[in-house]
RNA sequence: GCUCGUGUGGUGUAGCCAGGUCCAUCAUAGUGGGUUUUCAUCCCGCCGACCCGGGUUCGAAUCCCGGCACGAGCACCA
């Protein structure tokens, strides 16, 4: 057979189920560059996490190399935040669990960007435009020539000059690459590449920048620039910037250079927060509708690592999303259940009494009483409930019912504030509540970010010393991270 | 408006390029049950989809044509 007909055989094979990403078009073994490109104008988002699960992904599975980029050339409509710089390689690491291989900062690269810029003028493929944004615009739908296509190399050289020491101001003058006014896309047409910005008014916030430059390049022509300085072989990024692409291709086509292969991924949305707008969220943190960067009720990486999201859990969720190009809306019931499948297993139990009311034991009991820290490891010992007080706290709404079990003691008939003791042996269906005796806990607050807000739960909680950080379960609540000894943030249920 | 892209169960996703083995995969959600001294974990069952209309073909989720819907780009933002 397979002499005979080896198609046959091949189809076969291309027929079973794919697990994990698709294969990564033209990829050679160890010869793999990727890259993620944020603008470092706020901390990483939920979203941004997908950039760098999926590009770190490849770069892993391809022995490559993922280059973290911070695409800060713009300093008046989206200028960076100073401590973005620092936070973003940690929150990358931590959502990869390795460093990204480099680091490139394009504000650091801008010599490179206008030497690339002189030799696209010296050989005619751009040109200095002095047209105002309107008038080109009409150029541009129109499919005329912008009557500055017509400079001279040595003209255009002139008025880059002239960009550069500050004659022109912005809004004078742009660099705007050629190509064919007739493309059928508008968008592609002469497209800019480098504009003036006014560094004095809106200094770069990178000390070691501020304003030293004038002239920037806008991010389709840094970006291309810098994805060959670096040798980048794969694009993986979200489908609005497919255009950019064509524009990138074109200026790949004047330099002779050859275009990384690119794939796109859709838009998403999570159904309780909608988008993820970095800027938004910025403007709102000023205006004192959230507390910080790390406010539970925001979609930034830090905010849901505090709220006791594994990198685990990120990553696998935005892997089983995959590479599609179709838009989607995620609930977040799926990111919480990759996450419980990354936190069960470890989670000690505690109990935590909400609303709670004392109740008194009335009969024969024993003095102390051991339930497991895990139900399924034994191995992790016991915790140990002293009941000589004979002085419970259970939950108030648990008090509606009078006849329950205690978990991990006894049955009780409940008559008021008595607790009458029931048989010590599990004998029937009856409900089985949590609870807590008086010596053993501590007064507690249980952080819940609900309903855009942050409610302040009271509680008895048990008295433990795990660390700041630990996953803990709230025996019939849910989930929460450890913050302090008091103190619980809610995480899922 | 112009340009580009996408349409598989409630939500995601595999299959589509190279048509049959697809009465369509896996997961999640929902629901029912089992294990369990948690409303947890784990296990089992059920539920439920190829955007519409033509065409090609013995055969279409898959190829072709036409609709429709949704999204993005058309910034001297990234």
């Amino acid at each position: 057979m397979e002499a005979e007909a080896p198609h046959l055989l091949e189809k076969r094979e291309k027929k079973e189920r794919r697990e994990g990403l698709p294969e990564l078009k033209n990829a050679v073994k160890g010869k793999v560059v990727l890259r993620f490109a944020p603008n470092p104008n706020g901390p990483l988002s939920f979203g941004h996490a997908r950039g760098i699960v999926i590009n770190g992904d490849y770069a892993k599975e391809w022995d490559g190399e993922l280059i973290l980029r911070f695409d800060d050339t713009d300093t008046v409509v989206k200028p960076p935040l100073p401590e973005a710089y620092k936070q973003i390689p940690e929150e990358a690491e931590w959502l990869l669990g390795f460093k990204p291989h480099r680091i490139v900062i394009a504000s650091d690269q801008i010599p490179h960007y206008y030497k690339h810029a002189t030799q696209m003028l010296e050989e005619g493929f751009g040109y200095v435009c002095q047209c105002s944004g309107e008038t080109f615009k009409e150029f541009r739908v129109s499919k005329t020539e912008c009557p500055c296509r017509d400079n001279t190399p040595s003209l255009n050289i002139e008025l880059w000059t002239k960009m550069m020491n500050g004659t022109f101001v912005p809004g004078d003058a742009v660099v705007r690459v050629k190509t064919a006014m007739d493309l059928k896309n508008p968008a592609l047409r002469d497209w800019p590449a480098l504009r003036i910005q006014n560094t004095a008014e809106h200094p770069h916030p990178r000390e070691s920048i501020g304003s030293k430059y004038r002239v920037w390049p806008l991010l389709d022509f840094q970006s291309a620039v810098e994805d060959k300085i670096q040798g980048v072989t794969h694009i993986i990024r979200g489908k609005d910037l497919m255009d950019s692409t064509r524009k990138q291709v074109l200026l790949y086509e004047h330099f002779g250079w050859t275009y990384p292969e690119t794939t796109y991924w859709g838009r998403v949305k999570v159904h309780e927060w909608g988008g993820f707008s970095t800027s938004q969220m910025r403007r709102d943190i000023e205006a004192g509708l959230f507390t910080g960067w790390d406010d539970p009720r925001l979609p930034t990486l830090t905010a849901l690592r505090n709220r006791g999201i594994t990198a685990k859990a990120l990553r696998d969720f935005w892997v089983e999303l995959g590479v599609t190009q179709k838009d989607i809306s995620v609930p977040l019931s799926t990111l919480f259940s990759h996450n419980t499948k990354s936190i069960d297993d470890d989670a000690p139990r505690l109990s935590f009494i909400r609303q709670p009311e004392s109740i008194t034991l009335d009969g024969e009991h024993p003095n102390q009483v051991q339930v497991e820290v895990h139900p399924n490891h034994s191995s992790r010992g016991m915790r140990t409930f002293d009941i000589s007080k004979k002085t419970l706290w259970v939950e108030r709404e648990d008090l509606l019912k009078s006849e329950v079990r205690l978990k991990g003691f006894a049955n009780i008939h409940i008559e008021g504030k008595k607790a009458i003791m029931g048989s010590i042996d599990r004998n029937d269906r009856r409900p089985i509540i949590h609870w807590l005796p008086e010596p053993s806990t501590t007064n507690a607050t249980l952080l819940v970010a609900e309903d855009g807000e942050v409610k302040h739960v009271e509680g008895k909680l048990e008295t433990h010393s795990y660390p700041e950080g630990t996953m803990v379960q709230l025996e019939r609540i849910g989930y929460a991270r450890v913050i302090d000894s008091t103190t619980l943030i809610f995480t899922h249920s």
